[in-house]
DNA sequence: AATATTAAGTGTGTGAGTTACACTTATACA
DNA sequence: TGTATAAGTGTAACTCACACACTTAATATT
């Protein structure tokens, strides 16, 4: 079975930054290429898009099937489209933006990628193709992100903690918050539900768990109201 | 002259949202298709991606080529990618988003278009394709832009007047608003340079000229400096 | 020449929200 | 029982957003 066309076509392509939380530090989830071109670097996972599927189900199948991620919070980021992006021809890719919660940490490898690891922001090797722009942007636009719209939850459990969402904001900013106006404005967003438990890990006073009012927050999302952090 | 592919690839286009304003609405430039499918339908701007230029240069060819439009204010928005989005094949499409000046107005019809027609944003005829879901999330992004980013120059003349400032303001907000906390908000940012010559137009106090000052915004721009207008 | 019309330009007081800042409480462990 | 650890809590100063009405400089009208 072959395809002929009149004139060249470029093909198109979804890669995906995938960014976790360890509790303590931002992290990006790479796959090392099993084949050529950059066999053995380093890459955001992606790969082609097949002409009967969307660009979300691509970016959704691809990260599912290199890095066995799924049900993950999955948005748009940029396409990018340089000639010269990849040596073998015309590659165009869509890049998506990806949160995942800690209890989806455990990946697997698979197909064409020999292996999956998580790398925290501070500590990205050198990467194949133009990924390390692509890295930038996301990483940019989630600290952007961060900041008029709550989706850090994405990043931790569901049930969480107001000391985790404050670590959580403070690695990803790269600054230290104020815990009482930390505290102060969240709860003046009126948000989060606190749950009848409460958590105590170690040593130290244990601290109430609380959730995200996701059908609140999709209500006033829709009537146009903005968030700030 | 053809090319061969062993899978099916989808075709690549781009298409623009060019925005204006006319002292009083904002508008958006669209184009009569001369050529099936929809022939005969508005449409965005916009067209097939060579294999040999970048998304940016292709947006910037097509917007000359069907509308005369050179040197304006482009953006990439999203990528269109659902499957039936053509009836023909599949196409991805990159939108883009533009804004002109005033003196720009004049286009030029041509190749593809057989006409080329400016529409106040409230009265978009129907669309070909999913142009109409493109333009809406234009305006969405243009309405948010305007409020953390000093682009509504872009939309006006080099030389124009606090009063033609907020005008605009009032027509993508579509709201009122304060002339003194405009202006005060405004002369804040200092990134408006008042020039020596006033306007008078009419009847009425003449008014100060302002240019905005470029350089100085991409200054404070690159060191991640926030604006809220 | 006097008067009317039009649009430009200007300052202050009030309330809301952001920021800075230090001690008490509840648990685990020695 | 006391020591270490992290959770939890309130107030005062300041900055920013918002509401609000008159004066000024020009053109048009009589």
């Amino acid at each position: 079975m072959s395809y002929t066309y009149t004139y060249p076509r470029g093909a198109l392509t979804v890669d995906c930054v995938v960014f976790g939380f360890d509790g303590d530090e931002l992290q990006v989830l790479l796959i090392r290429r099993g084949i050529d071109p950059f066999k053995g670097d380093w890459a955001l996972p992606g790969g082609f898009v097949h002409v009967d599927e969307s660009l979300d189900a691509a970016a959704r199948r691809e990260l599912k099937e290199e890095t066995g991620l799924d049900r993950v919070f999955l948005e748009q980021l940029y396409t990018f489209g340089e000639i010269n992006r990849d040596p073998r021809e015309r590659v165009v890719s869509v890049a998506y933006f990806a949160l995942v919660r800690p209890r989806d940490y455990e990946t697997r490898a698979s197909t064409d990628a020999d292996d999956a690891r998580w790398f925290p922001v501070a500590e990205i090797p050198d990467l194949a193709f133009d990924h390390h722009s692509i890295l930038e942007m996301a990483h940019h636009r989630l600290r952007g992100k961060l900041r008029y719209e709550p989706v850090g939850f994405e990043l931790l459990e569901e049930k969480f903690t107001l000391s985790q969402l404050q670590h959580l904001y403070e690695a990803v900013l790269g600054k230290a918050l104020d815990k009482r106006n930390f505290r102060k404005k969240l709860h003046s967003l009126e948000l989060l539900i606190p749950l009848k438990e409460k958590r105590s890990e170690g040593s130290g006073r244990p601290a109430q768990l609380f959730r995200f009012d996701t059908k609140k927050y999709e209500k006033l999302k829709k009537k146009g109201i903005l968030f700030e952090i």
